[in-house]
DNA sequence: TTCTCTCTAGAGAGCAGACTCTAGAGAGCG
DNA sequence: CGCTCTCTAGAGTCTGCTCTCTAGAGAGAA
């Protein structure tokens, strides 16, 4: 048979690429379909639905960028908070159209359509992050003595929000951000 | 005659509710309909197209945003930049609908295809706003000596991202966020 | 070679949304 | 009271998208 005349992962690009240059709502079979120029048959084949397309983009670039972070949490909990802030600053600079998607947010890709094995393949993979920011956070109250809700902000959400103004304009991340965001969370975390 | 049995205000409202329920893709002119209990001539009088709708959202949310944040441009600029962060925590949480608008961004409103009026109208108000920005990163510049980028992380990225976690998973912010951001920010900036 | 079974192509049904069009309701004016 | 002109209702058209269905291509097994 043909095996697979067609790569899986040439579909998620596909499907990467019309959420970079929109929103996750411009990810459509037919636009994918146009964008990766193949029949429809050949997605129905692989996805049974939109939402499984969906899912398969989010799982794919969520766990490509969990993998690579993961190592990070070793070690002592302000220097990993200063190289997670650093390394996904980075990663988004090397892989902006999965930047996107993580960006656009869970909640974008529509999970509550998805199948139970999308579902469940994510919600393993969120407990064991979940875990090891939790871990991460406790290290970071004792060491430092602030608040949960801070210690989120500066390490989570500020590098997603360094990333997200040079991606939603449609600029490239400088090289230089990195530097920043870790000096930003060092400054804050060591700040008594 | 009838005059505006319906306020253009209640389908805007409307239109913002559907996109606080999901992305602004969810903005469409048969939900607004349905949601706001009007006809579509009803809609499409006041608004000749989608577009058109799209654009008085937006313009709508954010020229109340920028109004309630111009005064604080005044004085010292450690303190303005302090004020801008803290009262954009605390609109979003008196207006969070509003909030959804500005956190989805401009690109997700399809500027590209606004009547001219409506986008004439948003340059007018973004270039009033990029002037006082730039007049405040100027003054803390000289008085901080960071660089741009790390300002606006700060000052105006960084409060967009303590609300955007908690409006993203649903929750209503927190009165504490506020402080937060607050203390985040004058950290930042007092750190030489 | 022939058979099988996977994968592909693409037509078409069904549906939702954007937009158009026409009839008419009714406030204000004369 | 009747006229006008704005605004509304809602049916209907058209487009595009999701998903189904069927015919068939072709690798590998026998």
């Amino acid at each position: 048979m043909p095996r697979l005349v067609h790569d899986t992962s040439a579909i998620l690009d596909a499907a990467v690429r019309l959420l970079a240059a929109g929103s996750p709502d411009a990810i459509t079979i037919a636009g994918v379909i146009r964008e990766a120029a193949v029949s429809s048959g050949s997605v129905y084949h692989r996805f049974p639905n939109r939402a499984a397309l969906l899912a398969a983009v989010w799982n794919r670039a969520v766990g490509g960028f969990h993998a690579e972070l993961y190592p990070l949490f070793a070690g002592e909990p302000v220097a990993a908070a200063a190289a997670l802030g650093r390394r996904t600053v980075s990663w988004c600079r090397a892989n902006p159209a999965d930047a996107w998607v993580l960006l656009a947010g869970l909640g974008a890709f529509e999970p509550a359509a998805w199948p139970a094995e999308s579902r469940s393949a994510r919600e393993a993979d969120q407990a064991r992050w979940d875990e090891h920011i939790r871990q991460l956070v406790t290290g970071l109250k004792t060491a430092t003595g602030h608040e949960t809700a801070e210690i989120l902000l500066v390490v989570l959400d500020l590098p997603y929000a360094a990333v997200r103004r040079y991606l939603g304009a449609g600029r490239d991340i400088p090289a230089s951000l990195e530097g920043i965001v870790e000096r930003v969370i060092r400054t804050q975390l060591a700040g008594h």
